[in-house]
RNA sequence: GUGGGUGUAGCUCAGGUGGUUAGAGCACCAGAUUGUGGCUCUGGGGGCCGUGGGUUCGAGUCCCAUCAUCCACCCCA
């Protein structure tokens, strides 16, 4: 135990790292361009944010928090999600009084407690946006256009928007009593799960994947045609601006998404690369989530993606991501050269900006150069009581196997020269 | 929370029906080459056989429990 990390947790080792900062370093970039800034939040929140923001009745809430008392008696919960800490930090904040709409992005670690599987953990990593004070349709557009973007600058294809519309509160419980009464004689025949969501949730006995009950929706009014005026105006003028942008999407009348405070567009996208965690990212419009949780009446609307999905899909699709961290120089020492001598040289190149390290190990020449070579480093400077008596250093490019003598007072701008050459 | 698969070296895995000192490939370290990486050859270090209990003269192997892990369901990213 004591040398385990604990279920559903991983740690990203070194040698991992650089695909993190890739995807992490691309979200930034995109979030640059379509005028996102970040926002960073605490890990954890009031448990009663995410009760009443996330809704009682959702599985988040009901069996997947991580909740524990503090010293002082609070219940805090290690945020299973991003939207409601933002919603939240948007109100304390009064970010409402600046320049709207607000749009910002986060990415970080959010916890939810699930039996793990492929492409599923207990600490995820989520690259989310979320837009506050706008409920133009272009700004859903907007919105899905970044996450579809973000996907292609990534170099992954195989993906799919979906989307949908849940309509608005007046809406949506009309459906649902619609729903409901055209399930009636069914219920019997749906599967075990569907006999619970028919009070909980109808409207995701559309998007169960039993044979049965698909059989038994097939003909069933579905919640696209059923919207209200406004929602569904709202719904066709977002369906116009992203075709007017050129970005494909599917509609999928059965979407449904699992949070309670979704209102009129809601999306998903899926990468069919995946598996059973198919989904790579989803969001929707939250119209009602500021005033659920105690703020004005403003509108938003945002997305969370799923970087281990997306790490996951992008090996999947084979995308190469550019090697980075690698050290430009090792100077290597043979003989009797004293370790100090070595160490000035390599400060001496740092200070120029040249990624340099020594040995540290005493080692056999034969030995560092192994080393350099595994750590794939490609000049090294060697130091030996030969150079040391002429004032020079001996540097070898490991690429060919050349090297040549220079002298210590040319070597960094040498070097420098080789590094940008490479 | 439910169902199934799997736990042997750092990694990938062998170890018919129980039987002596548990193996291979890769990786790692050293030497061949007393100042030169990759290729080759030689040698070496490494194992509470996941953990606890049981059956047995004897368990890596059989039984039970437990933990971990993987996959799927639920749900989601």
């Amino acid at each position: 135990m004591l040398t385990k990390a604990p279920r559903g947790s991983r740690d990203i080792l070194p040698q991992d790292v650089g695909q993190w900062q890739f995807v992490e370093g691309k979200a930034a970039d995109i979030c640059r361009v379509f005028g996102y800034q970040e926002i960073r939040t605490p890990i954890f929140e009031h448990t009663e944010l995410f009760l009443r923001g996330v809704g009682e009745v959702t599985d988040i809430v009901s069996k997947e928090m991580y909740t524990f008392q503090d010293r002082g008696n609070r219940s805090l919960t290690l945020r299973p999600e991003g939207t409601a800490s933002v919603a939240r930090s948007y109100l304390e904040n009064k970010l409402y009084g600046e320049a709207q709409p607000l749009k910002v992005y986060y990415i970080g670690p959010m916890f939810r407690y699930d039996r793990p599987q492929a492409g599923r953990y207990r600490q995820f990593h989520q690259f989310g946006v979320e837009v506050f004070g706008a409920d133009d349709p272009t700004i859903d557009a907007d919105v899905m256009a970044l996450s579809m973007r973000y996907f292609r600058g990534l170099g992954l294809n195989d993906i799919t928007m979906q989307i949908n519309s849940v309509g608005c509160p007046v809406c949506r419980s009309e459906y649902r009593e619609v729903l409901q009464e055209q399930l009636k004689e069914d219920v019997s025949d749906l599967c075990k799960d569907c006999n619970d969501r028919y009070e909980k949730n109808p409207l995701r006995i559309l998007d169960c994947k039993n044979e049965r009950c698909r059989e038994l929706t097939a003909d069933v009014p579905m919640m696209a045609d059923s919207l209200c005026e406004e929602c569904a105006a709202h719904f066709s003028a977002v369906k116009q601006a992203m075709d007017k942008i050129g970005e494909k999407y599917v509609v999928n009348p059965r979407l449904v998404r699992g949070l309670d405070y979704y209102t009129k567009t809601a999306f998903e996208i899926t990468s069919s690369v995946l598996g059973a965690q198919s989904s790579i990212g989803g969001g929707g419009r939250y119209d009602y989530l500021l005033s659920t949780i105690g703020g004005p009446n403003i509108p938003g609307i945002g997305f969370a993606i799923g970087l281990e999905r997306v790490l996951l899909a992008m090996d999947a699709e084979k995308v190469s991501i550019p090697e980075a961290n690698k050290l430009d120089a090792f100077v290597a020492t043979v003989g009797k050269v004293c370790a100090n001598e070595a160490l000035a040289v390599t400060m001496m190149l740092r200070d120029a900006g040249i990624a340099a390290d020594k040995d540290y190990l005493g080692r056999s020449l034969k030995a560092q150069l192994k080393f350099a070579d595994k750590k794939g480093v490609r000049f090294i400077v060697i130091l030996g009581d030969e150079e040391l008596s002429l004032n020079k250093a001996t540097v070898r490019d490991m690429k060919n196997g050349t090297q040549q003598s220079v002298s210590m007072m040319g070597l960094t701008a040498h070097l420098a020269a080789l590094v940008k050459e490479a």
